[in-house]
DNA sequence: CGCATCAGTTTCCTTTTGGAAACTACTTTC
DNA sequence: GAAAGTAGTTTCCAAAAGGAAACTGATGCG
């Protein structure tokens, strides 16, 4: 009689696994790590510069990610009223709070690059 | 006459980019981050313990996951001659070198859900 | 007037993702 | 020999994600 440790192991562990289904919704897509990673850098940018930078993203996506991230309070949006109408976005102090996460996620994919370089037979990448 | 900053304004910062959709490419998909945060409290598991304890996973997904996994030896995979066969998955060294990002991002995510319950005018997640 | 820029939005389409259910194949247990 | 457990695979389908290109609408430049 076999009780199959089935229900999930602990309580932290559900608590954890919540956290993370959490955190990847809010930063789901193709985008938002790049964006943010280019916010992070920059503090401000408007919306042209965005599209310019990051590298491949149409006016479609920015526009949509950037709309999930305000929501979320991640950047914010600011109306300027230049000659042609510009609009600012700007990370917020809680948007800054993901910085440890996006190092840590570059720092793991350098040094997977690495990897690949010294052991060749790893996974190739793109 | 302005240059547009348009070209990526440095080669750390193409490196950064780079380096966040490997890690990406690699944790891409609605499973990986439960199936590893999972493997990294328990070690090795069964594949059915495994489809018990990721919940909501279906058998295609999750033997899917696996083998993507197995490919970039984040896991690896071992057929035990038990009376029914068995197999165990296990996280490799590399793999639980992912544990920090895993960690951050749990991190966020339990202070997202505190932030969510003192100042009741975030967004509502599920 | 015609063209360009800024900041998007809309439409239409393809690709990707993922889930449910059925099925394979082998072994053990009743 | 039927049922149940092991570890998957296959099929079929729906929904989500994402891209290209055209369009809006305001303003400015020559």
């Amino acid at each position: 009689m076999k009780k199959k440790l089935s229900v999930n192991y602990s309580e932290t562990c559900k608590t954890r696994i919540t956290a993370i289904r959490d955190t990847m919704e809010i930063l789901s897509g193709k985008w938002k790590f790049h964006i943010l990673g280019t916010l992070l850098e920059t503090d401000k940018m408007r919306f042209m510069d965005l599209l310019r930078e990051v590298e491949g993203i149409g006016s479609k996506m920015l526009s949509k990610e950037l709309q999930d991230m305000e929501i979320n309070q991640l950047v914010t949006r600011t109306v300027q009223q230049t000659k042609p109408i510009t609009v600012v976005y700007e990370i917020t102090e809680y948007g800054k709070t993901l910085g440890p996460i996006i190092d840590e996620i570059a720092k793991w994919g350098i040094s997977y690059r690495n990897a690949l370089h010294t052991t060749k037979d790893r996974k190739n990448a793109g």
